[in-house]
DNA sequence: TGTACATCAGTGAACGCGCGTTCACTGATGTAC
DNA sequence: TGTACATCAGTGAACGCGCGTTCACTGATGTAC
């Protein structure tokens, strides 16, 4: 039975003790959604119960309200780049730099091939306070642990680690923001060419 | 007189002949909501007219519809940035790669002072065929052109020009977006260091 | 010089719409005795 | 085993709101004769 049709398709309402697979559904929903919009403003209460098939008062047993919805989403997001990025440097290539690379490509990849997910993911949480830091930092701590051990396996950078992740992970990501706000294919395919330089920039 | 009061304030009407002057002052009103808004959900046709001291109706005088406006608004910031960057490589020290580094220094402070401006700059005009360049590599080729003047003056760098104004441009933009996400007072003291390790970076 | 008319800058009221949120509810499934 | 009741998952209708846009208009300033 899939749920991402429009209205004629009834769903069948969830067992007795199961109402929390509900807060999935809504946050798949509002997932597949944001991949169509490629905006968050599209992004409504209302919109979401029609992708997910329900009516937009159950949408409030499982966030408090539309930012709630939105922090679950950015939360959900973060949580799928993440794992990709973790699964691309367990590489079995044992060069720690390639490792690297692969999970760079797969950042960029992520944020070309889903533009809607990858924006949201520079969203501040609306409850956090000003002083927590943003869900993207653990993106960059990803980064820094992989130069790290390129650094322990003897390589040499021109910055220190912590230093270089920065340099590397925002260069990635302000040249992933150029690549949305101009998408050309030429500009596409020069993007393994930019990840290449990128790397040799801070190698020694 | 001032016009960026609320209702109370009666505005004055244009003279015969200078009904373009109302464009301007349109323009002006959306920067200046921009910057208290920071974000360009809450440019409304309606807000605008607010701030400028006219009925929502008049907006349609000098800009088709809501798209339009936004439209103008993004070239007005972006003229008003690359005035500002151009004027901080105008600086009267002979050494080109200071020449560049007070203009990187320009652009991220001008990020850093106005989120909401910067933020409009990304937007992807909506009248522009999707093969047109985004505005702002406009701002792009300004570092390209500083770094190619610091090539011809015997400096070297350790990629070509417009391949190291990629790298140098889009790590700045990064950076100024992870700021904007997470803008602690500790990353904001930091940002003269990361300038002056990014330009170090593509030095050879 | 007067006067009829055109043009200009800008307005006020109304339209239909989709939104976030609330509230009393429904019907199915579990539990206590 | 039956039955009264509690709890659960989820709904339908309504609210008030601000939005983009349209339309016929107003009053001041210019121009033709």
């Amino acid at each position: 039975v899939s749920n991402q049709a429009a209205g004629s398709m009834a769903r069948t309402r969830n067992r007795w003790g199961e109402g929390e697979r509900l807060r999935t559904e809504i946050l798949d929903a509002a997932s597949r959604l944001l991949s169509e919009l490629d905006d968050e403003d599209g992004l409504t209460i209302r919109g979401v119960a029609r992708a997910t098939g329900i009516a937009p008062a159950s949408i409030y047993s499982h966030f408090a309200d539309r930012a709630a919805l939105l922090d679950g989403l950015l939360a959900h997001e973060i949580q799928r780049l993440r794992e990709r990025i973790e699964r691309a440097g367990d590489g079995d290539g044992a060069d720690p730099v390639d490792r690297a690379r692969e999970q760079l490509r797969a950042y960029c990849d992520f944020a070309a091939t889903h533009p809607g997910h990858y924006r949201i993911l520079f969203r501040r949480p609306s409850e956090a306070p000003p002083s927590a830091p943003s869900p993207v930092i653990e993106i960059l701590s990803l980064f820094q642990r992989s130069l790290e051990r390129a650094e322990a396996a003897g390589r040499r950078l021109r910055l220190p680690a912590d230093r270089a992740a920065v340099v590397v992970f925002t260069a990635a990501h302000g040249r992933m923001a150029l690549y949305q706000a101009n998408p050309t294919e030429r500009s596409a395919n020069k993007l393994p060419q930019f990840i290449d330089e990128l790397v040799a920039l801070v190698l020694d």
